[in-house]
DNA sequence: CCCATAGTTCGATGCTAAACGAAGCATGAA
DNA sequence: TTCATGCTTCGTTTAGCATCGAACTATGGG
């Protein structure tokens, strides 16, 4: 009856406690199991069944099976941007549904967003490549330039493969904690996934925080400057 | 329990059709009373009043008493991201509510997002004052550069004014049809607002819609050239 | 084959919230 | 004051849906 998109069903799958931390736990990106997600969301199996259920009908998940086991991601980059923004609403009306604990400033600093990097590093990441005119905002989004694709290769990435992938190469996404965007896409999974092979840095399970080493975050600053300070 | 903001609460309080079908409306920036949204949602009077309150005191409206009629808006920029976003996901997964009908082209084209310019034309604007140099996207998020100040005084806005207001001056907003950036903050409400006083655009009443005159979008394309083309 | 684990389906229960009629305030006009 | 309009509050009805126990299916291992 009335123009428009239809919100309030996706709003309402979002909506609901159970279903929000399910949602909440993917945006790790990595993919988890319909048991994990019932702990998650602290609820029994059944009951975890059939929100997932849900979930996968309205077109926020996507699942693959696995022997006995079922895993679930999130359906595509479009559902986590819901998510951050959501996120972002909730945080500046102060509506933090726990005081900050004292793993918040790790969260601040470097956590996975979807599948990339975002907090403080995150934007660093992204304020250097854009600094440096490794990426550019085009008109037609962001776009990594010629010597940003020197650079990529020089970092060990394969970019061939990853212009195969459905995902754009580069996509902004902007940061709950921050408001400031970082890179997304899958060049900004590609990079996190380089820095975990490096040993600069490793996720820390069953949460979203990004824990580098000492020596890790060091060569990631080297390697990542921005333009005025040295960071 | 969980870490995190309190996602649930939000994303319920959206999920109502009624709610839902009030935030669309209000979507147009313009400020609407507790019977016009009454209206727009299809549901009586009281039921209207009901919603609202639970909608302030989520904090997604602004209310503001006038005579014995109460105007709504919705509280800022966030919660306007927070809906483009979801209407995103809702026209990527296909969930339009009904079928596209023939003013979808209109909305295409140019529309109104919260209080800015959006659509073809919105991302037109956009991508010229980057072209330009106007707009530049530094560290610190979007800025208006010292050749952008001058062009906007040129066009006769007073940036001083806008200087004032809480929200930014600039800022990025994610287009639902064409999944590009355009112009948010102060600068691209004023933006529009002028373009209504020069009498090259205007609202259309009760929509999304902003229809340009042919004098009117001759003299934009004039002004807001793109590098390559004639456009 | 038997057992354990992972997940689904079914049915019953109970809670929440949306909806509206009716009455109550408040504001403005005559 | 009296009336009309705009909105709120109250109380009731109704409907949807989240939850879980219990039973069922499927996969893998010994």
């Amino acid at each position: 009856m009335k123009e428009g998109p239809d919100i309030a069903r996706l709003a309402a799958l979002i909506g609901d406690p159970a279903r929000a931390n399910m949602l909440t736990a993917l945006m790790s990106g990595k993919a988890l199991t319909a048991s994990e997600l019932a702990a998650e969301a602290g609820v029994t199996l059944q009951t975890a069944s059939a929100h997932l259920a849900k979930l996968d009908q309205g077109g926020l998940l996507r699942q693959r099976k696995q022997g006995r086991h079922k895993y679930f991601t999130l359906a595509g980059s479009e559902v986590a941007a819901v998510l951050e923004a959501l996120m972002g609403l909730a945080a500046g009306a102060g509506h933090l549904r726990s005081r900050t604990g004292p793993r918040d400033p790790e969260l601040r600093k470097a956590r996975v967003c979807y599948n990339h990097l975002a907090g403080d590093l995150g934007i660093r990441l992204y304020d250097s490549l854009v600094a440096r005119g490794f990426l550019t905002l085009g008109e037609a989004g962001l776009d990594l330039s010629e010597a940003g694709r020197s650079f990529m290769q020089r970092f060990d990435l394969d970019l061939a493969d990853l212009a195969t992938r459905r995902s754009p190469l580069c996509r902004e996404c902007l940061d709950w904690s921050e408001r400031r965007s970082h890179l997304a896409g899958s060049l900004g999974r590609a990079l996190l996934g380089r820095f975990e092979d490096l040993g600069w840095a490793r996720r820390v399970e069953g949460t979203r925080i990004v824990r580098f080493s000492p020596k890790g975050e060091a060569a990631f600053r080297r390697r990542f400057p921005l333009s005025g300070q040295g960071g």
